[in-house]
DNA sequence: TTTTGTACCAACCAAATGGTTAAACCAACT
DNA sequence: AGTTGGTTTAACCATTTGGTTGGTACAAAA
């Protein structure tokens, strides 16, 4: 509710993360980043010495907070089900809260790929084992890691992307959007769990 | 192989096109549009008065061939079972033939949703009174087809804007990321139709 | 032959934009 | 009181950017 005092440079943090995602780094101005802030755009310089450092910041802190660690999990001996209950659930309340997220990151990566460089090696082939021991001990059907993978992620995410078209074509109101998107917890569940029982 | 000599008009819409769904709208520049085309700065504003009305010409465009013409399709009889290859081949050849039109559309929509308005009503509501026709006829076991819609584009369309992502995650190169889309084809297939039939 | 209209361009312009500077402010030490 | 060192600002700067101007070239119409 009230507005946390905070310092200068937690202030430009917020408002950059603000800015830069809806706007995207082509579209994100340093001086509505400084309006935001409530600061002079001289500020934002002296705290980040140009717009590429700060977006540097953003980008890897919300990369690190979208990439889950979830690999220990996958390893942890739970089922397929609990695994991936715990998967959408955290996927989908991420989604709820941060729905600029996954544009701002595909849309970084795509067209500024020079912001990726700095993000540090990530555990994916640590899933990939996870996914084929599974298979192996039969607590999955046979299904490609990757695949596996996209498909629970895009089923996720998708709708959050598409949201403008979906509202556009079925001309839905916000709101209406925004139930099917609650929906979406029990049909992307049950719609992965069935077409992998399926499998076996 | 041979560059066809196209006249101007031609070469602006190409050059755009090219620009435009690689850098966005906000990063676009008109000078980067006119050099692709190899003509004057100037002269882009003698064809087209602004970049505004140069993207809502190249978004417009986009946008319809993007958006399929299936409505009819799933009323014309044919089994789930066909409609879905149908959908699923020409969504994917026209993914790996345009691998920057989901970005852009998506990009463009939530960063500049201006350009939605120019767009005319689309028959959403068809295909969902399709849909429930044929869960009707039970021929589709009952799913809500805004689910099942979403399930099925974003099973299409993910992994084309995940590209970056799941190559740095999986440190892919271009040719096994590659691979992984040509498999897709019966991935989705399968996925979809072994979700849909174990729901019955 | 003259007029007219379309295609085209070099040079230009005003505004926006990322970034800098030099000075002021201010709390903490000496 | 005076110095120091981090913080803040107004004013400024160089470049980029979308867009304009005034004019040329040229072919078709009159």
């Amino acid at each position: 509710m009230e507005e946390k005092e905070l310092n200068t440079e937690e202030r430009i943090i917020q408002a950059a993360e603000k800015i830069l995602l809806k706007e995207g780094y082509a579209g994100a101005r340093m001086q509505q980043i400084a309006d935001e802030a409530q600061i002079n755009k001289a500020m934002l310089h002296y705290y980040y010495k140009s717009k590429e450092k700060l977006m540097e910041k953003i980008f890897s802190k919300k990369f690190n907070e979208f990439i889950p660690k979830v690999a220990e999990v996958i390893q942890s001996g739970a089922t397929f089900e609990v695994v991936l209950r715990y998967y959408i659930d955290n996927y989908l309340d991420l989604l709820e809260k941060n729905p600029y997220l996954p544009l701002f990151l595909i849309d970084t990566m795509h067209r500024n790929p020079e912001f990726i460089n700095q993000i540090p090696e990530l555990p994916g082939k640590v899933f990939v084992a996870g996914i084929e021991q599974q298979i192996a001990q039969h607590k999955l059907p046979p299904i490609k890691p990757y695949h596996l993978l996209l498909n629970i992620i895009g089923l996720c995410v998708f709708p959050v992307l598409a949201r403008p078209i979906f509202k556009k074509v079925f001309q839905l109101t916000d709101e209406e959007y925004q139930i099917i998107l609650k929906e979406r917890k029990e049909e992307v569940y049950h719609f992965i769990l069935d077409a992998v029982k399926n499998r076996e």
